[in-house]
DNA sequence: GAGTTTCACATACCCCGGGTATGTGGAATT
DNA sequence: AATTCCACATACCCGGGGTATGTGAAACTC
């Protein structure tokens, strides 16, 4: 195996073992050394790296903010109205908190850990852009009443993020769809000739 | 000095200084014999009274919550009219976000030192109860569209905790105002009348 | 292709800080 | 006045993040 590939390898090898180790147990109780064991190297590699505990949180939070972000664009591609677009992103969103490393990593964890500003950074760069993409071409159109975008994108960013939490916790499928449904009621009392 | 004098100056003077700590440096990075030292105790005294770091951090964390709660709900109360009541508790609690005891100790760190659902019990005892008890009138009142509370007060209470702390970062003045005349379009989608 | 360099780790160690076990002196009780 | 009680103080343990250094195999040089 070349050196590049090995590299590679353990890299990845870390990084998935921290993933499943974080959204399991969260950062706090998470101990880097086994962390690395399970991963078949040892802490001095996990150090090599990603320098520190914090680093290798950071670069598994960066993949699975990642991982997330397009998985919520891929949802909103496939409608054609732009409004449509806002909600089945929205509604992907909500969906997605049903995974541990989604709800535990970015949403609990992330922002004490990286630091709110840090984290709010790492949110715009993915998901929270897609919204704010979103809004402004809705107000573009005319369907959303001109306003400052950046309070209604975080209101709607922190929103989503807290049902997504709630959702994870309550097993209950029909959940999702009220939460849903909420979410379309809170969306269009931004339309402009709102009935 | 009586001994429950003693007792109660000694847990006040850890509860005040620990506040002062969580607020500025966030959990991890308060060490807990150095709030014992500033409070003018030892590190003995503060398990005496409250078991461990983590018991410290909850004592100030329900005061913090109580405090807030008590002060939305004496903004609501101004008003007469429910919806109004609705607003001014959601704006007062959008404007206590820029004190970081509410912000760093709440919204940032509670979540994942506590755990969530520690965390959602507390708030639901407090801010949240409020919340959805205006809802709750509202929709008996025929203001607010039949449906069920529960994920409209998950949806409006997330809504709020990120404004706060977005409003928390930016020092702009007008920026308050902003988001308080979003959350007042967004809560309009709710109305039954909604025009 | 032997020697040299590089580098991706492994190993051994430091030390901060949360937690615990036990001591103590003065208030409260009898 | 003797005893009990209890609110702390003191001394200690130890897990775990971080670091400094060693090492062996790949990669490069001539």
């Amino acid at each position: 195996m070349t050196r590049t590939e090995q590299r590679e390898a353990t890299r990845r090898a870390l990084l998935e073992e921290g993933r499943r180790r974080f959204a399991a147990d969260g950062y706090h109780d998470v101990v880097l050394s086994e962390v690395a064991q399970a991963a078949g190297v040892t802490k001095g590699a996990a150090y090599h790296h990603f320098g520190s505990k914090l680093g290798l949180f950071r670069a598994v939070a960066a993949q699975v903010q990642e991982e997330l972000g397009a998985r919520v664009a891929a949802e909103a591609d496939r409608r054609a109205d732009p409004w449509e677009q806002l909600r089945a992103g929205c509604r992907a969103f909500l969906a997605a908190g049903t995974d541990p490393a989604v709800s535990r990593i970015l949403l609990v964890d992330a922002p004490t850990v990286l630091g709110w500003d840090e984290w709010r950074a790492m949110d715009e760069a993915s998901s929270a852009r897609h919204l704010r993409e979103a809004l402004e071409g809705l107000v573009a159109a005319g369907v959303v009443a001109e306003q400052p975008v950046e309070p209604l994108v975080r209101l709607l960013s922190g929103a989503m993020n807290e049902a997504a939490l709630w959702l994870a916790r309550t097993a209950d499928a029909a959940a999702l769809e009220q939460a849903a449904l909420a979410l379309d009621r809170v969306l269009g009392g931004l339309r402009t000739g709102a009935a």
